[in-house]
DNA sequence: TCGGATCGTTCCACTCAGCGATACACTGGC
DNA sequence: GCCAGTGTATCGCTGAGTGGAACGATCCGA
């Protein structure tokens, strides 16, 4: 994790990693603190990356640039993705009104290419470009569940981190949901990430079964029923795959 | 805009500004030429790169890596603008069914935060985390409207590049439309940018009335007309800009 | 009003990270 | 076979980058 502070990039990457989305603007001094860098490497280290719109200077300390923002969003994989699907998304929030997500599997982990949502939606952990364990989200399990048996086999013995009382951490009862979750093609989650948060999602295939992405629509407990929703995210998903394997397929 | 090819930050950022939508995976080779460093620079920082996961490595040369879309998404300004704004671009798609934008302003152009659109959208030249100058858009004539006068003098003095045939390039009459934007509160474009493009657009305020951001609504000639979203439009951008102007007074 | 603590900024002599010319390996086209 | 184009590996030289130290500004609590 802490990357190599003896080269200039490791040293940038490290400044650039300190700001999270808690943390979003952060004084010199703070830089200096959480890189363990000296503080006039820091100061011109930031600079530099200043100068290149990666930070931006403000009166109480710097913060990621705009210019951060703008190469992020050239970055092909996820971008493509993200312009094929939205449509689909869109049909899927409009039908539900819930937060509707897309996300890709990263190591063991879901990064959110999006989350859209209305002005009443559940307080959920997730976030556009943020990450979340595989093990309990039900974007990471239909993943999990489509993806290489070895690689899930590796997942469910590994740590099962607890998130709330809800978490699934039990191999075994994990594997057996990864079946259904074949068979019917989606998965559930109960407030397994979050206490009140309730998630259907369906993996979007490759034309050769590889699982790309998953869809998932979330709502709170009370109002929100999951298994209402599983048609229409499935629907979103396939749709999502046909039109990506056909447009693989001319290119 | 080339940046300085002696530091190791310029050498790397001169890597990944290679990269455009058009090309998104480029060779070694292809990036010795576009920088115009040596093959064995190229190759060493390319692999920083990579181990800072930045790049990824293909079989067929290098493309910008799911980590900068991670990193750009922490973008704080850029971020929670987002987040505010998502529900109402989210309503006000439902109403118009046609492309959505929410854009800012830097420079002298308007930048993306998103695009939101169905399976019909009007074929537009604007991209999430693209680009386009402010004289021929509708969002940037709106920003431009409500800017600083000094500002907006400079840019319509400036060279007015020419998109389309229907481009303005009369400062005059530039003028005289931002001077109906800030009666009525919208601007418009009609195929300034991309011929059979129409679109509205409204400016997200400040508490003072300083220019945030604007959104806007856009369709293909025919079936669209622009005017009769302008309420909606302008509805929507006053939603964000309270919300934005409550929430930065308590903090 | 004054010390002390913490902040950001600047300076400068040392040195090792980064450099890039050179050489090598592999591939496909002719 | 040859050649033109790739990607990869090597290795002394050197200046970009380093970071300790010193400086000035600001903000407290005493």
């Amino acid at each position: 994790m802490p990357a190599d502070l003896s080269t200039v990039l490791g040293k940038a990457m490290a400044i650039l990693h300190s700001f999270t989305v808690h943390d979003p603007v952060l004084p010199l001094a703070e830089l200096v603190r959480r890189t363990g860098l000296p503080k006039g490497t820091v100061h011109r280290v930031a600079r530099d990356l200043v100068e290149h719109r990666l930070l931006d200077k403000t009166p109480d300390g710097y913060r990621l640039s705009g210019g951060l923002f703008e190469l992020g969003m050239r970055a092909s994989v996820e971008r493509s993705l993200l312009e094929v699907a939205m449509p689909f998304l869109q049909d899927l929030y409009e039908r539900t009104h819930e937060t509707v997500h897309l996300g890709i599997r990263d190591g063991a982990e879901v990064v959110y290419l999006v989350k859209i949502g209305g002005h009443r939606q559940a307080a959920s952990p997730s976030r556009t470009g943020g990450r979340m364990p595989l093990h309990c989200t039900a974007i990471g399990k239909v993943l999990l569940a489509h993806g290489e048996p070895g690689f899930r086999a590796e997942v469910l013995t590994g740590a099962l981190e607890r998130h709330t009382p809800h978490t699934i951490v039990a191999p075994g009862l994990l594997h057996r949901q990864m079946g259904r979750a074949l068979e019917t093609g989606v998965a559930f989650e109960r407030e397994e990430s979050r206490l009140g948060l309730l998630c259907v999602a369906s993996a979007v295939l490759d034309a050769d079964g590889t699982p790309i992405a998953a869809i998932s629509v979330a709502g709170p407990v009370g109002r929100f029923r999951p298994e209402a929703h599983a048609v229409a995210v499935k629907a979103a998903a396939a749709g999502v795959g046909s039109v990506l394997s056909r447009q693989r397929g001319l290119t």
